[in-house]
DNA sequence: TGCATTGATGACAATGTGTCATAATCAGAT
DNA sequence: ATCTGATTATGACACATTGTCATCAATGCA
């Protein structure tokens, strides 16, 4: 989390700092981005770079959690469209991921060195801003009925494979720079053979 | 992949450097190793390092496509000894790789900081050493009677499913430092359900 | 006005990276 | 045994980066 002294910091300082940053991290990926040249970019001094954030990952995830969190679009209101149908929901976000273009080279940077570490910083996603205890919230949107499952175990599990298998779609696209369409078809398929099973049903 | 002056070392030195890069990347991940700790720990001038990689990732991916790719416990391997049934070769895998002990460090870091790239290294488990249209291979050792394919497009995106769940399930292990147990207790859960699939059959 | 708190600044030590000119070694030909 | 070209070894060096810290400036409030 950036410091205090960051979000004291007046509006346009803030979005000089907040651009420089970005365009850091849109040139390359997090370990190759260097503080040296955001605080170039952003004209300030060295000292006040570490005056605001921790380090160079500290002003990473304040970028990744603001580009996620952002907008309202989140999950639980792609839930709610839905009328709590999961796979909908989700070819729903998938489209949404690709279909950014503002911060297409950040997230194309952080797609392709996606660690676990990065990996739950988007899983803010399926977080309610105001509420951590984010499971419940999100379980209770989501219309167990069609799903098959037999306790609370499983809803987690089938939330941490579709999870896992779009992010992994998601990179996908950006590695192989697949059109949209083709992701999108991609997608589709993944998610009738998630869906319906991967094994045959005698 | 190192230069060849590195394979025409003597064994013992070979050895030595090996040791030395394995040391140092299962200290901390990629990124954060430092060739001066290599170079200290195998006792050879810095110039030698870059007579012998090209940088510290060439290091980092030989060590770990000689784990991965090392003994002949290899995909297929599995594939024959469970008749072509993907789902228990898998669990199989799963196992044998929670199970590794040399180089638990190492596989920690990676696994952690499992990129596209590092992602891609493992793939090769999939691979056979000798041919290198994997897919065709491969694919011929399944028993595709009891999947839910209609073409080879499916089965593709099946192996793309059941691989990403898996390494997931790796990293998840690492991260949240389970037992065996409890990890593979898991997998299975997401195997049956990745099976079944994850939506009611009516 | 004066004091305290907060912010700004850039020089600096520490560490790392990759290169290169030079020296050592080796292997084969004579 | 000696010469020679090719390969390998070596470590100093230029350059980049990081995080810190002593010092200075600004702000605000009594």
């Amino acid at each position: 989390m950036p410091k205090i002294t960051f979000y004291n910091l007046p509006e346009d300082k803030k979005e000089k700092l907040i651009n420089a940053v970005k365009k850091e991290f849109s040139r390359v990926p997090l370990y190759d981005a260097s503080i040296s040249n955001i605080v170039r970019s952003a004209r300030i001094p060295r000292g006040s770079f570490y005056q605001y954030f921790e380090d160079k990952e500290d002003a990473f995830f304040f970028i990744l959690n603001g580009i996620v969190i952002n907008n309202n679009n989140n999950f639980a209101a792609l839930l709610r469209k839905h009328n709590g149908d999961l796979f909908d929901s989700m070819i729903d976000f998938f489209q949404y991921i690709i279909k950014e273009e503002e911060n297409v080279q950040f997230l194309k940077n952080a797609f392709l060195n996606m660690t676990y570490k990065i990996e739950n910083s988007f899983a803010n996603i399926f977080r309610n801003r105001e509420n951590n205890d984010n499971f419940r919230e999100i379980s209770s949107l989501i219309n167990t009925s069609n799903l098959n499952i037999s306790n609370d175990q499983d809803l987690f599990h089938i939330m941490q494979i579709i999870f896992t298998v779009t992010i992994r779609n998601v990179v996908e696209k950006f590695a192989k720079e697949l059109s949209k369409q083709e992701a999108l078809g991609n997608y589709i398929i993944e998610m009738n053979l998630l869906k319906n099973g991967l094994a045959n049903k005698k």
